[in-house]
DNA sequence: CGTCCTATTGAAATTCTTCAACACTCGTGG
DNA sequence: CCACGAGTGTTGAAGAATTTCAATAGGACG
């Protein structure tokens, strides 16, 4: 993939950029950990774009090129085995990073699970910056262990879980990112789930039939209530918990 | 740790410290990041020790005091549900650090697996210490992605093997930390088992009977052979490595 | 010698998967 | 306008893999 091409030229060298100063990344993301020039001078490597879903983003064992903050949608990262086995490892929101640092390769395929905006740049323009931004490889690094923090979790979750306990995990992790504000008990959540049967079947290491049975039953149990088999609503997120994780 | 005689090439007036001139986390591990200054100074603050098995090198939810490099033996990672249900995070070998960066808390326990020799510093020295060095970051960030890597792997694993392939997966991860010079197809590999089985289990979210099984089916078929519980020969590492990831 | 810890083995029970059928939505084109 | 097919999701029944329960065995140690 060859750069991008320059899109915009700037007047002054010290002003932030248009397309990121209402960007989440820009303060939540990995840029907030650059100065104004920085910005300016990544920005005239980034492309902006939108992915439809199912578009690969980047594929496992393919030299890295580039890499990308998500501006929006969702991102999940899949390993797949010879035999058509695949699992979900990660999956991603905006304003995360994505790509994997200081290795050619990728580990992973990142997908796109719904449709994604995302802001790329060449995979030197970013190394160049952290040379000269220590702190930008310190948010690079509280990403990564962000990430290690969430695949750890749901390591417990994937080998210690039942099926029911597993879609009610995976409910709460949507509700968490979707519907944060919904995070304490007796709160209802609304959400659109971003994924289909057949992904939260592999993120789960479930069968899509046992997704569905469960999701079925926690209808039935009225822990949830489901519209259009994509929008959810969760009249209590503790008791939603509490189905995820049992305490005692 | 007071520095003796010998060793010219010094520009400062330090000399690396006695214990780390052996010591593996200096070259392959975190520390390698350090110049001799930084060393010494690290070193004053280090506590060297044995740490028997089943002790408790960090407590999940305990506030991080320190920090630390496995200088010898394996560390398992573990968290714990409230009804007693367990699951092994991450294995952990020598030059491994040990400890969750940034973090005021730690989101698992780690604990001896075996006995452990351990090289430990105060959370405070290494935060210093970063500050001054920022290829130190760098080296923790270097971990940090390998543990995520390796996280991920697992899984897969956990999510989409068998119990025979997750067996046999096993077999591999620690033939490949113990005896990494049989790599190759066509080789044998020795190695003791570091886990118990009731930690296999833990490991690949199994049972200790269904670990027992599929050790006993492996060994029947030949693929290994087992003495004394622990002791395994693995006659050819390929055909193991099939077990564990049948190719199409 | 008895006890604790670890590991193995068998039989029954359970969970989850597999296989199969069917329902719903959406866009396309006759 | 409706038929058609593809993509998605649900449900039922049978089957398989794994767990649970129970019994046994060996080694380490006081």
């Amino acid at each position: 993939m060859p750069p991008s091409k320059d899109r915009r030229q700037d007047i002054h060298n010290s002003e932030t950029p248009v397309l990121c100063r209402a960007c989440e990344a820009r303060h939540k993301g990995i840029c907030g950990a650059l100065t104004t020039d920085q910005l300016v001078h990544l920005s005239k490597h980034t492309t902006r774009r939108a992915v439809e879903r199912e578009t690969e983003l980047v594929q496992i064992g393919e030299d890295i090129t580039q890499y990308s903050n998500i501006l929006g949608g969702v991102v999940k990262l899949t390993k797949l085995m010879s035999d058509g086995r695949q699992q979900i490892v990660g999956l991603q929101f905006a304003p995360d990073f994505i790509g994997r640092p200081f290795s050619r390769q990728s580990n992973t395929t990142a997908e796109a699970a719904t449709t994604v905006r995302v802001c790329s740049f060449p995979k030197t323009v970013l190394e160049e910056i952290i040379n000269q931004a220590p702190d930008l490889e310190h948010r690079l690094h509280e990403q990564s262990l962000r990430e290690l923090d969430e695949a750890r979790d749901w390591l417990l979750t994937l080998g210690r879980k039942t099926a029911r306990e597993k879609v009610a995990s995976f409910l709460c992790l949507i509700a968490d990112h979707i519907d944060p504000e919904a995070e304490n008990s007796g709160q209802e959540a609304h959400f659109d789930l971003p994924l289909k049967r057949a992904d939260i079947a592999d993120f789960l290491g479930l069968t899509i039939e046992t997704v569905s049975r469960q999701i079925t039953k926690l209808r039935k149990e009225s822990l949830i209530t489901v519209e259009n088999n994509r929008h959810i609503t969760v009249p209590d997120m503790a008791v939603l918990r509490e189905a995820a994780t049992p305490e005692i």
